[in-house]
DNA sequence: CATGGGATTGACT
DNA sequence: GTCAATCCCATGC
């Protein structure tokens, strides 16, 4: 059992939430998404804004979307295709359907733990945590983390290391969707090796 | 109330 | 490369 380094956990504010989700997309890439002793530094990020129709806030307010509508800073959790959990960061100000998927984490602590909820064999790295439904399993993220507060924990979000140089972030279109497919609303973390998938070089000219 | 579609993954050809 | 699993919820009768 490895002790804690220090006494004061540090995460994003609201504020930081309480932003255009495009912007907040760009800037999650390089921060740490921690429960319990399970972390990893976020590698690729998706946006989704009630304005288009990849986003469940597109059609209003219902049972399913009202953690979307409510106030940043809170886990936006959902099943998809009836298997994965997703985990997105609700932004923008409340009234505002705008989210950010977490779409794929460089494994930082608990990897052990991750491996058994994963059922891979630890030496496994790159698998346990790219793409949005094999971290939530993880992270052991589920439904009923769905409208958790993410600056009270258990589930957290922690900024960038200080000291640590900017990752180089690309931009590129959103994976799995079948609208609003042309939006450059997917960010990662240049060459990272724990994507769900490689990113996409927008061929300059033509 | 019945139906159909996924912000995916893993197994298989 | 193809495809099924599995279930919440939005939609429509």
């Amino acid at each position: 059992m490895p002790a804690p380094r220090s006494t004061v956990p540090v995460t994003l504010g609201a504020e930081f939430y309480d932003r255009p989700v495009v912007e907040v997309a760009r800037d999650l890439i390089g921060c740490v998404v921690r429960h319990g002793q399970t972390s990893g530094m976020i590698v690729e990020t998706e946006a989704y804004h009630q304005t288009e129709p990849a986003c469940h806030a597109f059609t209003g307010l219902s049972a399913r979307t009202r953690t979307l509508f409510g106030p940043p800073a809170h886990a936006y959790v959902y099943l998809s295709y009836g298997i994965h959990e997703l985990l997105n960061a609700v932004c923008e100000p409340e009234g505002t359907g705008a989210a950010v998927l977490i779409r794929a984490l460089e494994p930082l602590t608990g990897l052990e733990l991750m491996a058994r909820r994963r059922r891979l064999p630890e030496t496994r790295v790159r698998e346990l945590c790219s793409g949005p439904g094999k971290l939530a399993q993880a992270l052991g993220v589920g439904l009923v983390h769905n409208g958790c507060d993410l600056t009270a924990g258990p589930l957290t979000i922690e900024p960038r290391v200080p000291d640590a140089p900017s990752p180089a972030v690309s931009a590129s279109t959103r994976i799995g969707i079948t609208k609003a497919v042309e939006l450059p609303w997917r960010f990662c973390a240049a060459g990272s090796g724990h994507l769900s998938k490689p990113a996409v070089r927008p061929i300059a000219g033509r």
